[in-house]
DNA sequence: CATATTTACGTAACCAGTTACGTAAATAAT
DNA sequence: ATTATTTACGTAACTGGTTACGTAAATATG
């Protein structure tokens, strides 16, 4: 298989596929071999009904890890061949009961031959191996129980991605950026209004000048993302987070996030033992955000703007 | 996955098939993610293409380890997508040769990335597993390329089976089973003649008391295989391997190779320097089976059967 | 107690591959 | 040079699974 040391792991799934394929075309073989007149695809389902046991449908389904339609349809064949007997259900009129028939028992004498030696036949292979096939399996399946892998390939985005992202202190060459990111998403939500105009034109003197802060997310140097941190008049809170604002290019990237802890740990580094901010329910990602980023709902205050209608808070010490 | 660790190895088909799907499931998701608008089942023949060399439907299909109809299919969705371009060979009016167009070439820089992230998902999966799936799965292939899966379950078969046999030397008790093993055999091929008679009704006078010997091959302690070793009168001869019978219901069981070799050696034992037999060419297996134990074909001699049409001999020095 | 929701399961359509088969072009054999 | 064989590859039908959907029975809810 030379073609999937050149592709690499990536190809893992084809790979998967034409093994599994070699191996369950000689399971056709080998039950031919013993006489025995059951299709390999049979099996999972036979095994379940091997103890005696008379199970449903959806049970069996459960247990071989198959659909529900792949179980109707291999009970169906199976008791054509007249291995397995169905029968409703008494207590429940929905279930279709299955079990091994007489016939279906004898088969599972002369089939023990045929396990032992299918067992024997690959614990031989196997400890030809250095690698043990079964193990890794029950590995694989553990950990992708645990996390699949969309979310671990997701994972691995985020973090190539977040190289390429750096904060950085608000500097006049971001003044332009500052404005047109907040206007990008205050317009489509809102009209903007006075207020808007008065802290967007001026950062300087509406914001730093009072003792506030901006912080500027670069991704691959461009400016995508802004927050400010500003100095509160107010008797409860110090700071106020605002004027957060990322490019829809930009979405996704974890921009928000660390915008947030920026401003975060600069008002924990200001001594500051609270964070307000200002916002609008319909909002519902920087909602989500601000939350994970510690906030909580308070009662309502006084705002400049029309468009807020939810205030939070997050306490720093 | 509990249905697999009480079932056991004979399962590891089933088990293969449900951990490809769960992958191959993902993968769909993933392209999404990057915003490609390729299917996961695309990617070994993208791949194949993916230098910018231009190969024909069955050369890729070799490559990758599908069949020609299957590649046939797959490109011609690609082409519909726009990603491969499709053209007859100039030298030769079969093929159909098949290379990345230039929307194929810009989704290969796009897809740079997702495969970076991918490969390292995969990787820290693996460094998380004690058992490498990857590993083992190459050494499958190259184990079941050496010996497939049937052949090996063949063996295991031969194997145990080959417990239950045990040759031993004739006795009066087995007289009747001598008389029917032959008789079974011959009479389903040819006519009986009078020299046949003779010998199995009287094995006593007609063999063992000229210095021959019978052997029985006992399956499960029933006589299912006679052959016998007569001495023969002859300058060239020494013995004849003669009245060799495997019930059907004991055939490829190597009852027959097992008789054959209990024969032989005794005959060694006795100082013989080569066995002659006589057989007929319609016997396939039994040709063979000598062959096996080393006769050669030697030219005609005078036979009491009219049956005979081949003569063949073993030279034991 | 009537109604809404959930559950069991069969049918239909789909999916990603396969094998079987037919045709046309290329190559080998007579 | 003709004929037979091999090769390339497309179409059709099959395979062993899936998801989508519909119906009827059982269960929960107001």
């Amino acid at each position: 298989m030379d073609f999937f040391n050149q592709v690499g792991k990536i190809a893992i799934g084809s790979r998967l596929r034409l093994l599994t394929e070699k191996i369950t075309e000689d399971a056709g073989k080998i039950y031919n071999l013993y006489g025995i007149d059951m299709q390999p695809k049979w099996f999972p389902v036979y095994y379940a009904l091997s103890n005696g046991e008379a199970k449903s449908v959806t049970v069996i389904a459960k247990e071989i890890g198959h659909s529900h339609p792949s179980v109707s349809k291999i009970v169906r064949e199976m008791a054509k061949a007249g291995f397995v007997q169905e029968k409703k259900d008494k207590d429940d009129g929905r279930r279709n009961v299955v079990e091994l028939s007489a016939t279906g028992k004898e088969v599972s004498e002369k089939i023990k031959d045929q396990y032992t030696d299918l067992n024997n036949a690959i614990n031989d292979l196997s400890s030809q191996a250095l690698n043990d096939l079964w193990e890794a399996i029950g590995e694989w399946e553990y950990l992708l129980e645990q996390k699949n892998l969309y979310r671990r390939v997701l994972e691995q985005k985020k973090q190539r991605e977040s190289e390429k992202i750096q904060i950085v202190e608000y500097s006049p060459k971001y003044q332009e950026a500052f404005k047109q990111l907040n206007v990008e998403w205050i317009s489509t939500y809102f009209q903007l209004e006075e207020a808007d105009y008065k802290a967007l034109d001026n950062p300087k003197s509406y914001i730093l000048d009072h003792g506030g802060y901006i912080f500027v997310a670069l991704y691959d140097d461009v400016p995508l993302g802004v927050c400010a941190l500003i100095k509160m008049d107010d008797p409860e809170y110090d700071y106020e987070l605002a004027k957060m604002a990322v490019s829809p290019k930009a979405q996704g990237k974890g921009l928000g996030w660390l915008l947030g802890n920026a401003v975060l740990n600069k008002a924990k580094e200001l001594g500051a033992s609270s964070v307000f901010l200002d916002s609008n329910t319909i909002l519902k990602p920087a909602i989500n955000l601000y939350h994970k980023l510690g906030f909580k709902k308070v009662p309502g205050r006084p705002t400049p703007y029309d468009r807020c209608n939810i205030q939070m808070a997050v306490n720093l010490v």
